[in-house]
DNA sequence: AGGCGTACCTGAGGGC
DNA sequence: TGCCCTCAGGTACGCC
């Protein structure tokens, strides 16, 4: 283990609390990969930008290149948490610890419904893209998803959210949720760096519609994609489809 | 409460 | 070649 910032809590007390445990199963909330432990504790993984996480079989020999915190099994087998940026965490939180109560709707569960994510939007003045960025009220939209669902549901991403019509809302809330569902069907988005935990590549960087796409025409009305500032985050959009 | 700027990190790629 | 700048899939924190 190196980077003693990358877990928690810190480094001797998270070795020795996890040293003994097993895996019962490996799920997901939102951004976060979530492994149950036969202990009752759950080890809570955030990847970030650039964060991997790497299963390896017992005698593979190769070493996962920025590998922070490396976990050996009884079998052999290794699980490689490796970032080169270390914005990554790792995280072993106790049975009955609420790590995830600021985290929001799941937009590919029952849940995700109209009614509840049009009462999400109400009132807010913040742009519309801002809004999906933000984990606490619908989770796991970054910032490739954001500009994809945008350019599909033809809504500005500079809107404020709580000034989208029933119609867009409609919309937006199909356009979520298919495009998420095209993006885990392809096995995520390796625009640069995101292997899945066999190291493999997905492939939906290859259906992108605007994002890093500017300069080339958009695929609806082949004017140009432009490449916008929001809040610090580089955002993707055609001027001509997508409206107030 | 919410919005904004900055901090956290390293590496890749472009311009000169 | 190499230096300098900007940009990158995301939060977290402090300030107003």
């Amino acid at each position: 283990m190196r980077l003693p910032k990358v877990v928690s809590p810190e480094p001797s007390r998270f070795v020795r609390l996890l040293a003994g445990d097993t895996v019962e199963r490996v799920g997901r909330r939102g951004k976060f990969v979530v492994a149950q432990l036969g202990s009752g504790r759950s080890l809570v993984v955030h990847l970030r930008m650039t964060g991997r996480l790497i299963v390896q079989p017992a005698g593979a020999a190769d070493e996962v290149p920025y590998t922070n915190v490396l976990l050996t099994f009884a079998d052999g087998a290794r699980l490689a948490f490796a970032d080169v940026r270390q914005f990554g965490r790792m995280r072993l939180v106790e049975p009955e610890e609420p790590w995830a109560a600021e985290v929001g709707l799941e937009p590919l569960s029952d849940d995700f419904t109209f009614e509840r994510f049009s009462g999400l939007l109400d009132g807010r003045t913040t742009p519309i893209k801002v809004f999906l960025l933000d984990q606490r009220r619908v989770a796991g939209i970054g910032n490739i998803y954001a500009c994809e669902a945008l350019w599909d549901a033809r809504i500005d991403p500079r809107k404020p959210a709580g000034s989208l019509s029933r119609e867009r809302r409609r919309r937006l809330h199909d356009a979520i949720r298919t495009v998420l569902a095209r993006a885990v069907e392809m096995r995520g988005t390796s625009v640069d760096d995101y292997v899945d935990a066999e190291g493999l590549k997905g492939g939906f960087q290859n259906q992108l519609n605007v994002y890093g796409r500017d300069g080339s025409g958009c695929v609806r009305c082949g004017r140009p994609i432009v490449r916008t500032v929001l809040v610090q985050r580089g955002t993707w959009w055609c001027r001509n489809c997508q409206k107030r």
